[in-house]
DNA sequence: AGTGAAATTGGTCGCCA
DNA sequence: TGGCGACCAATTTCACT
């Protein structure tokens, strides 16, 4: 990753657009207090340069009908290296499974997993992830109501960095 | 929510803007199958319905100093619904606390938290959480790495519903 | 509800300060 | 770097089907 430093300018514009990823460049510009075409040059760079990774439309899970989150926490048998990435490549396969994060603690990786129903979720359960190479034991934690859900990060403004 | 169903051309739509929220009406058409005008009023449709909740550029958290994502498992003295409410109050004030979901199980609530160091997660953990009223215990899970971060949900085109 | 053309707006480039 | 002007592409509305 690129270690140039964010000015002020450049901040905003991060934070306008993880807020509103569709702002056109002329009102992304007027927030930025600059013209347009430097905002832009700005924006190109910072995709360019990793900062803004891509963005994606926010649909409703649930209005899709994923009524299902739950968060799995799995403990494989193996942590050698090449059993831990072979695990990742696993959940990587799965559609369902939304965030595999490797974590320190009691239990190995912690997933994020979006189902129709608890019946398909226990499917996949059953079927795949249990019975997957390597998995020694699961715990599923459904999520009940999701309080808050913001993507991305907190982006000050006025930092140092 | 609306009952609306969705037909295939809807549900392109969702995939397309999923994976590229910034794609332009006229591509986005042109991949649908249809001419931009009815394209854009499906879009229209679907932000209004709530389908579509929204657009975010995709911030790469490291780069802006958030090298530390922490899953927070909280247990709470009481189950009231009124101090539950109350909880997730406080969580949606936290600007570190990204998500915050209920969830069923030996703990109440699970908690993604975006931190600048692992001191600065210790000393929100002991200023803040832990001594939020009604927080009873509190487990964390440093997340080591992350293997997958897929935002949204898998759309498939053919779907009955 | 989709099409095609028209008008308005925004994105993008070259050049200059 | 940022700003200005021009051109091109995209968005958006409208009349028609």
């Amino acid at each position: 990753m690129q270690r140039v430093k964010l000015d002020k300018i450049d901040r905003r514009i991060l934070r306008d657009l993880q807020e509103d990823g569709r702002m056109t460049n002329v009102e992304l510009a007027r927030r930025a207090g600059i013209s347009a075409p430097p905002c832009l040059r700005r924006v190109r760079a910072l995709e360019e340069t990793g900062f803004i990774q891509g963005y994606h439309a926010d649909v409703d899970a649930q209005a899709l009908g994923y009524n299902v989150t739950v968060f799995a926490m799995v403990g494989l048998a193996s942590q050698a290296e090449h059993d831990l990435r072979a695990f990742e490549a696993r959940a990587a396969n799965w559609p369902e499974v939304r965030e595999c994060h490797m974590v320190a603690g009691e239990m190995d990786f912690l997933l994020k997993i979006v189902s129709h129903s608890w019946d398909e979720y226990q499917k996949f359960l059953t079927t795949q992830l249990t019975v997957a190479e390597n998995v020694n034991h699961v715990k599923s934690a459904l999520s009940i109501r999701t309080a808050k859900n913001m993507p991305g990060v907190p982006i000050d403004i006025d930092a140092e960095d």
